[in-house]
DNA sequence: TAAAACTTTGAAAGCGATTTCAATTTTATT
DNA sequence: AATAAAATTGAAATCGCTTTCAAAGTTTTA
C-alpha cells in the first residue's frame, strides 16, 4: 500500500500522515495515535526506497568480508553490529570479496559508495598503506577501520592492542622460564599481524633473545596449519617449550600436535592464545583450559558501528580512534618451564 | 554526480545516457562507448535509491541470522550467496534476530518485506509449522527456506537429507557391531533436528533397538556441551561404543572427552559427525581423521540464492524444492566395535 | 469581542533515476 | 530523387515519499 492510498483511508493528507509516522512534533497527539494505529492494522510502511531517495540517507551500512578466512570472527562481529543498530532504521549490507583481487575489491567499494547504497562502510584487517582506505578517503564516504593502517590518510579506527597481545603473552612465558617460544601468527601483510610480530620480538628482546624465523609461522589461521607447524617443531630436539598462538583454532592445532606426541599441555608445552570469544568454543572448556588474551569481536562490532554512526553524523574522524587494551588471563595451559 | 549533470558533460540527454548505461539496444555503439568511457572516467554511477524507486526492484536479498548459534555456518553460507550474486546488481542484506523473541523476529520480516528493502528473503532452520513461513506467505514476498517445514503453506526450500545424515551414520555403526550408540543433536524444535532424530531412531529400529533418551543430547552445537555429555556417558559402565555427532564442534567435544578418559577414538570409541565444511577445520585434519557425512554450506548458499532469484523472476515455488543427498565418508574415527 | 499568537493541516515541489511516446535523423526502397 | 522504413535521440511523466510554504483552525491576550 502506498502513502496516498493509506492517507485516504485514514482521512488525512499524505503530509500529515507522513509527519505523524515520522514523529514530527507538529501533529496532534490524538491524530498521531490514530495514524499509528491504522498503520499497524493495515500493515502500511513507507517504501524504503522512496524515503531513501528523498532524504538522501541510504539507511544501511556496508561491511566487507573477505571470502576466505575470518568467517567465524565475522559473524560475531556482525552480531555486535546488529545489537547497536537495533532501533536505528539501518540495515547491514554485506559484500564479500574474493580477496586476491585488489581491483575487484576496490570496485566493490566504489559501487557501494558512489551509488548511495550505504551511508558508511566498515573495513577489516587493513594493511599498512591500505589502498581501500585511500580509495574511501578519496570518495569521501564515511568509514571506520576495524584495525589500523599506517597510511597518510586520516581515518577513524578501532583496534585492539595487538602489540600487547603478543608482548604480554611472550613476556609472561619468559618470566616462567621459557626461552624457546614459538609464535603462530596470522596472514602476512596485515597490520595486526605486523603489530603482533613486533610485540613478540620486543618481548624476546627484553631477554636479549633474537627471534628465530623457524619458530615463527605467519599464515591464515587454521587448525591444520597450526598443527603441522607445531608438530614439526615439537618433533625436533630441542623443542620449543611454549607457543604463542594467534587464535583459538591455532591453539587447538597445537593441542593436537602435543597430544599426538604424548606431550602434556601446561607441563611439557605451554600455550597462550588470543581469543576472539565465540559462543561455541571457550578457552575455559579446553583441556587443559587455555590461557588467553581476550577481546570479544562482538563488542568490537558494537563499538565500531557506534563510532561509524557518529562519523556519519559529522563527528571528525580524528576523534574516533580507539585502542583497546587486552588482558592476559592465565589458565592451565601455561606453566613454568620444566 | 547526478544523471542530469553527467548527461550535460557528455552532451547528450539523460534519456540516452540512461539507455547507454543500462544496455538498451536502441543506442548507437559509438554513443554507448562514449558514455561508458565518460562514466568510468568521471566516476558516475546511477543513484541506487532512485533506480530502486523507479524500477520497483530493491536490488537486495535479505537473510536472517539468529544472534546466537549458527554463526560460523552462516559465514560460509554467505560466501556461497556472494558468489552467486557476483555480477548481478544485488546486495546481501543481513538481519540479526535475538532468537528467543518470536514477535521481534516476525516484525523484522514485516519490515524487510513491506518496506521494499529486499526482493526476497532467505530463512534458515525452520521449525515444523514455522510462523515465519506463514508470515512471509501472507505478505507475499518471495522467499526460500534453507531447510524445510511441515506447514500447510507451500514454500520453496532446499534441504539436505537430514534423515540420512543420522540414518547412514547410525546404520554403518550398527553394521560394525556397535549396539550402544550415543547421539548428539542440535537445538530442539528445528525440523533438521527432528529429521535427524528420526533417522537415528529408524536406524536403531532396523536392529530392534529402542532409543535410550539418556543417550541422546539435543542442544545448540557447542564443543563444551558435547564434551560434558560425552564425558558423562563415557565414564559410565557400560559406556557407549560410538557417537553420532551433529557438527564438527560437537565431534571435537567427544574427542576431548575420550582423550581425557584415555579412550582411543576409532578403537574404544567410534565417532561419525556431520560436516558443514569449513576452511579452517577439516575432518581429514582431525586426529584421528573424522568420518563424516558432508554437505558444504557454501554450496547450499549458492544454490539457495540461485533458486531465490528464480522465484523472484516468477518461477513457481513448487518447482523450487530440492533435497540434497548426503554421502558418508569413512575415515579413521569409526571402526568395528571392540 | 477582536487581534495576535500558536497549532494543526494540506498543496505542491522536489529527490534522481527509468521509460513511454513523439520527434528527428539516417538508411533502404522504389 | 522521393518516399518508406529503421535507427537514434529527447521531452516529459512517473516511481512513493518528505518537506517547504501557505492556509485554516484554536487558543491566548488585550
Amino acid at each position: 500500500m502506498k502513502l496516498k492510498e493509506f492517507a485516504e483511508k485514514v482521512g488525512l493528507s499524505p503530509t500529515t500522515v507522513s509527519r505523524a509516522l515520522g514523529g514530527y512534533p507538529e501533529v496532534r497527539q490524538e491524530t498521531r495515535d490514530r495514524v499509528t494505529e491504522a498503520a499497524r492494522k493495515l500493515g502500511y510502511r513507507p517504501n524504503a526506497n522512496a524515503v531513501r531517495l528523498v532524504t538522501g540517507r541510504a539507511g544501511a551500512i556496508g561491511v566487507v568480508m573477505g571470502r576466505s578466512g575470518g568467517g567465524h570472527f565475522f559473524s560475531e562481529f556482525m552480531g555486535g553490529m546488529a545489537s547497536r543498530l537495533e532501533g536505528e532504521d539501518t540495515d547491514i549490507l554485506v559484500s564479500v570479496t574474493t580477496d586476491n583481487d585488489l581491483n575487484e575489491e576496490l570496485s566493490i567499494f566504489s559501487r557501494l559508495a558512489q551509488s548511495g547504497r550505504v551511508d558508511g562502510i566498515i573495513i577489516h584487517s587493513p594493511r599498512p598503506d591500505d589502498e581501500r582506505i585511500a580509495l574511501l578517503h578519496k570518495l569521501g564516504v564515511p568509514f571506520m577501520v576495524h584495525g589500523r593502517s599506517a597510511t597518510k590518510f586520516e581515518h577513524a579506527w578501532l583496534d585492539i592492542d595487538n602489540h600487547s597481545v603478543a608482548y604480554l603473552s611472550t613476556v609472561h612465558l619468559l618470566e616462567r622460564g621459557h626461552r624457546s617460544i614459538a609464535f603462530i601468527n596470522g596472514p602476512k601483510g596485515r597490520t595486526f599481524v605486523i603489530d603482533r610480530e613486533n610485540g613478540y620480538r620486543d618481548a624476546l628482546e627484553t631477554m636479549n633473545i633474537v627471534a628465530d624465523p623457524r619458530m615463527m609461522l605467519s599464515s591464515p589461521f587454521s587448525e591444520e596449519t597450526a598443527f603441522q607447524f607445531a608438530r614439526s617443531l615439537l618433533e625436533k630436539s630441542p623443542r620449543p617449550t611454549a607457543f604463542v598462538a594467534g587464535a583459538m583454532m591455532t591453539a587447538q592445532g597445537v593441542y593436537r600436535a602435543a597430544s599426538q606426541l604424548g606431550l602434556v599441555i601446561g607441563k611439557d608445552v605451554s600455550v597462550i592464545a588470543h581469543d576472539d570469544v565465540f559462543p561455541y568454543l571457550t578457552p575455559e572448556s579446553m583441556l587443559p583450559s587455555l590461557s588467553t588474551t581476550r577481546s570479544p569481536q562482538r563488542m568490537a562490532g558494537e563499538r565500531v558501528t557506534d563510532l561509524l554512526l557518529q562519523i556519519i553524523a559529522g563527528r571528525p574522524v580524528t576523534e574516533c580512534q580507539e585502542l583497546w587494551p587486552v588482558d592476559l588471563v592465565l589458565r592451565q595451559s601455561s606453566g613454568p618451564v620444566k
